[in-house]
RNA sequence: GCCCCGGUGGCGAAAUGGCAGACGCACCGGACUUAAAAUCCGCCGCCCUUACGGGCAUGUGGGUUCGAUUCCCACCCGGGGCACCA
């Protein structure tokens, strides 16, 4: 017998059909009805649904009035060319069990499938075959889409699409420029209550223009006195869509730069785990951090595993504290200095600042060294220039892993200036330091090595003071003793010491913090950092703006040309798409890893007749280039789950009234006030990238008033992974895992392939692993209702397991035990009875009907189907199926194996689609028992039964169970000591010592 | 290092304070068959016992409770996330 259960020999016995009887349900029949019932449904749109009006309002008889709308869909997947193995339909089958089911409660379902077909897989398959990527990529879907056909998915297939179809990619182009031509305005009081919001960036030269709102860096000035590219560089920096030329994650080995969310920890690209360099470059970013406090506080009204909403938390990275403005005088004049701390109560303990090696403040610095300043701070360098220039070099080649590799070690020189704390007027050593991040709060902090451990170390190496601020609280047991000399106390459960003057240097006023708990000390000391000017409550997120640009071709091109002074524009909403051009090469241009010094090449520049274009841009026709970078392929994914309404809409993005039918808040019962898709199923791999994207897209199209819902997805799943075995021979070669035997040796499992020992390992199903079961063996052998039962069944959905073809027999005996106690299989006739049921049969069907629908309600369809095997071992003792019962049962098992439940149900005399009947309804009086088992427990162990009537009264229930007489024999004759009944199912009694 | 999730028969699992192991796989036994397959019936956590019955058992140790797989504490193991974020 092989491990992974040889389909050769299955198939070997089926093929010998000789002595089968006629009409037995099998792998061939399933396949016949399977196929037979897909085009039945694709003939009839089944599964249409209909919206409140429009091309899509026909729903095949079935209007949108009275129905409760309910959408439930997938994350879209790449039409990769590498196939689909058994583990990708695992949620695809999941949410079409429930919108079969929802569709039978009598809902509006609207179920879709699209193709997120931009990016980097569709790409590298392209270039690996040597192809045109529009032609693998549309081959690719065509055969997922096959694929996916194949298993019965009961999707609307006139409202798919990919997102590379000219008629999405003129709405992605056109979000974007909505999002470039807006800014967030943070005092904005939206209708909803809330503060801030995306405006059109036209209000906001409105407000400029009208001296409504001062202009950054041109205070007094008049807007229309400025010149267009110094106009253009302000309202830039407003823009949510923005061009930056910043520090960005560098990938020479994919040709293309990256957003942090696509960079690993270990600095290196989660495609391709190519080293990444940070490069300032020119790129497009998008606003996200805008929206940073909107994108937390909203996660509380969605109904979301904690898991991701934890991790969109942790990415977000909220965190509050202080902004403190340092005087650093300089040979140019003074220079202020801001720092960020989430300790402000600290600000006694500072004894050094350190800024980072990008930060501005290093163009200030003096020509040579103060007198006295040790090797350890300068690094050996003759003036402060020279170190500063050659330390941010040694940052600028170095990897993210680089920084961390050195394992906390603190790199770092001394700058040569001073910061003069505005409190105490200390004058504070300037360092600069790759321990502190350009992109985090302000580039700059005070350091305390009191209170902090990197400061700690820092200053440990670099020989500089430590003054202890806070001290542990007196009643825990602890005091500053146990710290002093060989570590920081960061706790923030302490009392503030060391922290008065009697004259402030910046207001003059005594301050005191001593005696004060660390909160409290924060709250006093930022109010009097306000109260002074230098400094004031801020917020910081560990969030960065999106980086959004890719040097890629198969992309969306970006909807943006520039002038002749190299100002950009866009190109007009009616003359979107800007589709790609044909190019000479569209690979990337790739470079050696790890050749920091490399630069980006966009594959669109090679085409020289595209990026010069004429256009007509209000003042006549004129000369502009093209931006030849394009859009990371999750521009795709942030809005296609709401273009299924209609993927045709020539008109708008979405049509606003059905937005409001279909994902408006309080659509439907359980929609929530945020409103969105009411199931979201998909992987969890997608936690902070497309569903934080998504969010963002979703919140800018909000206040733009585009949609009414504040959320895209209400509810989230993440379906488990599907997991394998995977073969190694004595080289650490994988083996082919269906050829493998398993043996007992000392009676325990072992495994060889022909005849060699090999080594078994869990994980991952991959081409590599040699261990992949693909649907198409599982049609082959089995038919798709028996694999959509296996996958359904094999346990909770939201769990990770192990694929067992061994086990997939089972559910296939279940189909066709069902199939013979409906159908005879020698004559093939129908073999019901319309005798009316016993009351066995009765209550069990009743029992079933209640517990498979509270099953269903829960998404727990492994426990709905072996309540269904129940049922359906019980109709299997009985002499004729009786119709009452196995119909009910076939309309239960439907959404789960609907291909041999249609057929079923249409050989017992029914016209329509199973699809379209309504869910079974139980009655609550067959639910009752008439006698039930009550447990006799003695100290929690089971020592005597009684059959009771359900409605026992607990003191009879107590005289019964005392009067038995093995609980008389243990009792020995003595009272009990307490005697707790639960009637009718537990009698508990503690007997006397 | 910090945070989250999980650990139940030979295997996938069920039970979320009340008879641990529903349902399925595998194994074993029986019926049918010349025989096998298929099908149907039965057995199926471990230990002691001919049996009746008893003891042990949900990663380990403790606690709460009449009663714990379920709740609490500590630890071990496995998986995942984050990781110089001031």
């Amino acid at each position: 017998m092989t491990a992974n259960e040889s389909m050769k020999d299955d198939q070997g016995e089926r093929g010998d059909r000789a002595e089968q009887p006629p009409f037995r349900y099998d792998a061939a029949m399933a396949q016949n009805i399977e196929e037979r019932w897909q085009d039945r449904w694709e003939k009839d749109g089944t599964f249409w649904a209909a919206n409140v009006k429009g091309g899509l309002k026909d729903g095949k008889g079935r209007n949108a009035d009275g129905r409760t709308p309910y959408y439930v869909i997938d994350m879209f997947p790449y039409p990769s060319g590498k196939g689909l193995h058994v583990g990708h339909p695992l949620g695809y089958i999941a949410t079409d069990v429930v919108s079969r089911y929802h569709r039978m409660k009598g809902e509006n379902v609207l179920h879709a499938m699209g193709y997120d077909a931009f990016g980097l897989p569709a790409e590298q398959y392209a270039v690996q075959t040597g192809q045109h990527p529009r032609t693998t990529t549309e081959q690719n879907i065509e055969n997922m889409r096959w694929q996916l056909h194949r298993l019965g998915l009961s999707f609307d297939d006139r409202r798919s699409f990919a997102t590379i179809d000219e008629g999405y990619v003129r709405w992605t182009q056109w979000i974007f420029s909505r999002i470039y031509e807006s800014w967030y305005d943070p005092d904005y009081k939206r209708a909803d209550g809330g503060i801030g919001s995306a405006r059109p960036i036209s209000e906001l030269v409105d407000a400029f223009r009208r001296g409504l709102k001062p202009i950054p860096g041109h205070q007094g000035e008049s807007w229309d006195d400025l010149d267009a590219s110094e106009r253009s560089r302000i309202l830039n920096d407003h823009r949510l869509a923005y061009i930056s030329e910043s520090p960005v994650n560098w990938c020479p080995g994919l040709g293309t730069v990256l957003a942090n969310e696509e960079v690993t920890a270990e600095g290196r690209s989660e495609r391709g785990n190519y080293p990444v360099f940070q490069r300032e470059l020119k790129q497009w970013s998008m606003r996200i951090t805008a929206y940073g406090h909107r994108l937390i506080e909203d996660l509380d009204t969605l109904d979301w595993p904690e898991k991701v909403k934890l991790m969109q938390r942790n990415w977000i990275g909220e965190s509050h504290g202080a902004s403190v403005h340092f005087t650093v005088p300089t040979s140019d004049g003074d220079q202020d200095m801001e720092v960020y701390t989430t300790r402000p109560d600290t600000l006694f303990g500072a004894t050094f600042a350190v800024v980072s090696p990008e930060h501005d403040l290093l163009s200030h610095v003096p020509d040579r060294w103060p007198q006295g300043v040790s090797q350890e701070w300068t690094g050996g360098y003759e003036d402060p220039r020279q170190a500063v220039r050659a330390y941010r070099l040694a940052a600028e080649s170095k990897t993210a892993k680089d920084r961390v590799d050195e394992g906390g070690e603190k790199t770092g020189l001394f700058t040569g200036l001073y910061a003069i704390n505005p409190i105490t007027g200390a004058e504070l050593p300037v360092f600069t330091a790759d321990y502190v991040l350009m992109d985090y709060g302000t580039g700059a902090i005070m350091a305390v090595p009191g209170g902090d451990q990197r400061d700690y170390d820092f200053a440990d190496k670099y020989g500089l003071p430590v003054i202890y601020t806070v001290q542990p609280l007196p009643d825990s047991g602890e005091d500053l003793e146990g710290y002093r000399g060989h570590a920081p106390f960061v706790s923030h459960d302490g009392v503030v010491i060391n922290s008065s003057v009697e004259r402030t240097h910046a207001l003059g006023d005594a301050l005191s913090l001593d005696g004060l708990r660390v909160d409290q000390a924060i709250e006093k000391v930022t109010a009097w950092l306000e109260k002074a000017g230098v400094g004031k409550g801020t917020v910081s997120y560990r969030l960065r703006d999106w980086l959004f640009s890719r040097q890629r071709y198969w992309g969306e091109p970006f909807p943006v040309v520039y002038d002749d002074q190299g100002l950009p524009h866009l190109i007009p909403d009616d003359q979107l798409p800007v589709s790609l051009p044909d190019v000479p090469d569209y690979s990337p241009k790739t470079f050696d890893p790890q050749d920091a010094e490399s630069s980006p090449e966009a594959p669109l520049s090679r085409n020289q007749d595209w990026v010069d274009v004429t256009l007509d841009l209000g003042d006549g026709p004129k000369t502009y280039h093209r931006d030849t970078n394009t859009m990371p392929n999750w521009a795709g994914s942030c809005w296609y789950y709401m273009r299924y309404i209609d993927p045709d809409d020539d008109r708008h993005l979405v049509e606003p009234e059905e937005f409001d039918y279909w994902l408006g808040p309080d659509h439907n019962p359980t929609a929530g006030e945020s409103g969105g898709v009411d199931l979201y199923v998909g992987g969890v791999e997608h936690a902070v990238l497309h569903l934080l994207y998504a969010r963002f897209w979703h919140k800018v199209l909000y206040d733009l008033g585009y949609v009414s819902s504040k959320e895209p997805f209400h509810k989230l799943f993440n379906q488990g992974m599907i997991q394998a075995y995977a073969y190694t021979d004595e080289r650490g070669q994988y083996v082919p895992a269906d050829e493998v035997e398993e043996v007992q040796e000392e009676g325990r499992a072992a495994y060889t392939w022909h005849g060699e020992p090999v080594n078994r390992e869990f994980g991952k199903m991959g081409k590599s692993l040699k261990n992949i079961i693909t649907p198409d063996d599982m049609y082959r052998t089995y038919g798709a209702d028996t694999f959509r039962l296996y996958e359904m069944s094999m346990g909770p959905l939201d769990e990770s397991r192990p694929w067992n073809t061994r086990n997939v027999i089972g559910g296939m005996r279940f189909l066709q035990r069902l199939w013979r106690n409906v159908i005879d299989e020698t004559t093939g006739q129908v073999r019901v009875s319309d005798d009316p049921l016993d009351e066995k049969t009765l209550k069990l069907l009743n029992r079933t009907i209640h517990d498979v629908t509270v099953e269903m309600e829960g998404m727990r369809p492994n426990t709905a189907i072996s309540k269904l095997i129940v049922l359906n071992n019980h109709l299997t003792s009985c002499e004729r199926t009786p119709r009452a019962a196995v119909e009910p049962l076939i309309l239960m098992l439907s959404p789960v194996a609907p291909h041999i439940c249609e057929e079923l149900w249409s050989r017992l005399g029914h016209r329509g689609s199973v699809a379209w009947e309504s869910w079974p309804t139980y009655e609550a009086r067959y639910l009752g028992e008439d006698m039930v088992t009550a447990v006799v427990q003695i100290k929690g162990k089971v020592r005597g039964k009684l059959q009771v009537s359900p409605d026992i009264s607990a003191g009879d229930l107590r005289d019964q169970a005392l009067a038995l007489p093995a609980i008389q024999e243990r009792l020995g004759g003595k009272e009990p000591r307490k005697v707790i009944v639960k009637a009718p199912k537990i009698v508990s009694i503690v007997p006397a010592e």
